[in-house]
DNA sequence: TGAAAATCTGACGGCGAGTCAGAAAGGTCT
DNA sequence: AGACCTTTCTGACTCGCCGTCAGATTTTCA
């Protein structure tokens, strides 16, 4: 009943009309690739699908809409990657089970990666339809993350003096953030499996304490 | 001789357009603040300083030249950080160290951060020369922080298996990112203080493996 | 003070945003 | 098939911002 999708003036829509929908999302996000957010403009969009401007509004009521609806299929991507954090990462396997989950989230990141930056920079800037997207996203991941440090400092591993959100969010920091670096370091010297294997190192470190 | 300060169109401008030039970038720096790369406007920066249109392309060829040059700014109050990162973080004050760093990075954070999230976007969606900035403000940063997490291999205390640079590199990414979290943690619970002993708990252990 | 240099701005052409009335396409019923 | 109705699409328009340039205004200094 209410996987129905409705068009910009609340009607719902038709299979045609899902289609050319779906077009304008995947055109979005190409472009968003592509340009980059600044330089999106809903008439390249239109273009690219071969129709006209008028035919974005009927679905969207502008850009924004558009990128906030990617950025919830993107979410959607992030759910599996909870299942790589169950706690109990011991010294025989911790390591290994790190550079897993490091390895998720590079592709994950891979795939969605322009959707993920105009998220961020819209939730950043104080919009709250965005900061409700990532706030979701990041907590499906940063639950089972604090679960971890909150075990790691029941046992006297990890000090007391870590926060476990604040430490899980301090995790989540460094996978994107490092990733968004990825270009420019590789053109630094360190290639992918330095990074790869950095970031599971430390965050096997922080959040086991090993 | 070279202080000496252009006009767009490359000739050096006296006293009163530097002080025109000086408002515009002041102007650009509070409405990137206020409403964000997204709807920054040259018509509103113009209006700020009751100027029009027109005086602005005076002095920049578009708002990113402005932007830019903030971003320069920006830089030069990231270099007394370094002297913070100095190798020897011992047991006795080295937790207590890193907590000085911290704040001051989140000093240096508050003052810069609209300008900091544009740059660091520009850099990522390809521009080069906001590329070009970032990378020498972080390579600051960056050098010392490689060497005291070198020093750590080199004395056995962090393994091998963390890159220094890329290490470096997720030092300053937790640093950028969870400030940028701070106010949606805050309305989580956690506050600034949590997340200022937090990050320094964990810089510490990252850069010296106690 | 008057002429030259420096600085500022009104006004304009161009382009993208967003709207709306009506055209086109598709579906239904007889 | 054809008349009629619903869904979807778009041409054409207004509005506001961008970036330019010629000329107005202010400052400099001989």
């Amino acid at each position: 009943m209410s996987d129905d999708v409705f068009a910009a003036d609340g009607r719902v829509i038709g299979s045609r009309a899902l289609a050319t929908r779906r077009k304008l999302l995947d055109a979005t996000a190409k472009l968003l690739q592509e340009q980059g957010i600044l330089d999106l403009r809903v008439v390249d969009i239109s273009r690219d699908i071969g129709s006209s401007p008028a035919t974005f509004y009927q679905y969207f009521n502008d850009v924004d809409e558009a990128i906030l609806e990617l950025a919830k299929e993107a979410t959607e991507d992030e759910k599996p990657l909870v299942a790589l954090l169950q706690p109990g990462w011991k010294a025989a396997d911790g390591l290994e089970r790190a550079g897993r989950f490091v390895d998720a989230y590079m592709v994950y990141w891979d795939a969605h990666h322009a959707v993920l930056r105009a998220r961020n920079l819209k939730a950043e800037e104080g919009n709250r339809y965005f900061r409700a997207v990532r706030t979701e996203a990041n907590l499906l991941v940063m639950d089972a993350l604090q679960a971890m440090v909150a075990e790691g400092i029941a046992t006297k591993r990890l000090p007391d003096s870590l926060d476990p959100f604040t430490t899980a969010a301090a995790v989540v920091a460094m996978c994107e953030r490092l990733l968004s670096f990825q270009p420019e370091m590789a053109r630094r010297g360190a290639n992918r499996d330095a990074i790869r294997n950095t970031l599971a190192t430390l965050l096997y470190g922080a959040l086991t304490g090993h």
